[in-house]
DNA sequence: CAACTCACTTTCATTCAATGAAAGGACCGC
DNA sequence: GCGGTCCTTTCATTGAATGAAAGTGAGTTG
């Protein structure tokens, strides 16, 4: 007899554990890991697996694994598509100016998504990656996002738990809340060695109303070049201004067709 | 009685429709839209559509229509992310040094597939898109993608429809046959106001191996500029070969994780 | 080279999740 | 209030989805 069909019993549900099972881990998996991943049983995967492969949702590479198809990446590349079309230019603008790692992030639950990011071969202070995710609270960007959420949201976060990649990582929940007025007072946000060792940022929101923060803006560099931080600060909040006027254009113009 | 359930039965495909729905076409859909595109009926399009959203493969935008949602974008990024991130610091570099908009594209079917872009807010000839295609032979890019293809696919290609999308563009078969053999021959391809009126554009292949091309790195300029265009070819070739050795690099050292 | 292993693929009887007709909101403008 | 459009919920019916079991095939071992 067939195995009682356990919770969550819907097709949809399981074509998404399988979508969902390339969120996290190596970027191919082979049928087993799927299946595993995704908790069905093999044929089961083996039959939605083969569907998506067959309209581009997942791609076989050579050695028979499987990865994200191009189909997919193309349909999702509307996802967030007014934001990170309307910043893009200036936010290359920005590292044309600085010469620094620039990215952009909105907030997802506890964490900072990054949407977009601008770099060249020099210089790579590599923690975010696009479509990458970190903890609000140990970014720039992070801390930005979260100075502009209301009172209830900041006290949500800290009441959960602050992990530390570092030990230079803030995670006190009673100074960090107040960090996060000072951020607020003066509009911008750094750290020093809070996600990794050997660097350090510095970030601004993009406003929508004074009191609401639709992104943060944000400069990744060498713990030695810390100093010239503050330096970049005109350069942040005038690109960040920018930003905030092309989205507000957009948004009055209408939809994107 | 419920209506004759018709071909494609799988819910995955209905699910796999519902995401094409979002392919072409405006970035934001009502629920009766998606019904519609996606040859499903409302209650059947609702129940789905409801599973996508609350698991974060749709939201809602503040009008209540659906767009792709953010979780979906995330997953996708993985998608062809091999190539996007080993090639990404050097298109950069490609920007600094030329000032024009810089993309990498890769072939999907009789189309280019813009992987990525990199331009400021100066100068924008905007004809492709991350995550857009433009016909094969209508661009620089996609005239290296196919002249770097065997024979036979360039038959079937030219034996296919070649639209016009200007009076300039290259439509007939034979003498376009001969343009791949002078492409392939000098290693790059050009356009002149073949997608759109003003533009005009470069390529060059990214190899792996003398006869294999993974990717087209390009150059789209205003036609005023179009003198200035063989100026930039050495650096065009720099660096698409520092993108193929670093696609070898990566090859070599494993799937990323 | 047979015996074994491991990862994937196919088959098929059983059954429960998916389906759409129908009816019920919600919000328009007139 | 009334016709309109769009979205949401309900529910009896049923066929698409399921997993046990058997099959394939590549690779490895004795």
């Amino acid at each position: 007899m067939p195995r009682q069909r356990l919770a969550g019993q819907s097709v949809t549900s399981r074509v998404l554990a399988i979508l969902a099972a390339f969120e996290v881990g190596p970027s191919s998996l082979s049928l087993t890991q799927i299946a595993e991943s995704a908790g069905l049983s093999l044929p089961t995967a083996h039959r939605l697996v083969n569907e998506l492969t067959e309209w581009g949702a997942l791609q076989r590479d050579p050695t028979g694994r499987y990865q994200v198809g191009l189909r997919l990446w193309e349909v999702a590349q509307h996802g967030g598509r007014q934001l990170r079309e309307a910043a893009r230019p200036y936010l290359q603008d920005l590292f044309s100016l600085t010469q620094e790692t620039s990215h952009l992030a909105v907030r997802e639950g506890r964490e900072a998504l990054y949407i977009d990011r601008v770099y060249s071969s020099k210089r790579v202070p590599r923690a975010s990656r696009v479509g990458g995710r970190l903890p609000l609270h140990a970014t720039a960007v992070g801390k930005v996002l979260l100075a502009y959420e209301e009172r209830w949201v900041q006290e949500a976060y800290v009441a959960g738990p602050l992990e530390a990649p570092t030990a230079r990582t803030h995670v006190h929940p009673g100074r960090f809340l107040e960090e996060l007025d000072r951020i607020k007072e003066q509009g911008h946000a750094t750290t020093f060695e809070e996600v990794r060792p050997g660097a350090c940022s510095i970030a601004v929101p993009v406003l929508k109303g004074p009191d609401t923060a639709v992104a943060a803006l944000g400069l990744s560099l060498l713990s030695a070049q810390a100093a010239q931080m503050a330096r970049h600060l005109p350069a942040l909040q005038g690109v960040a201004g920018r930003i905030a006027s092309a989205i507000d254009r957009r948004w009055i113009t209408g939809v994107v067709p």
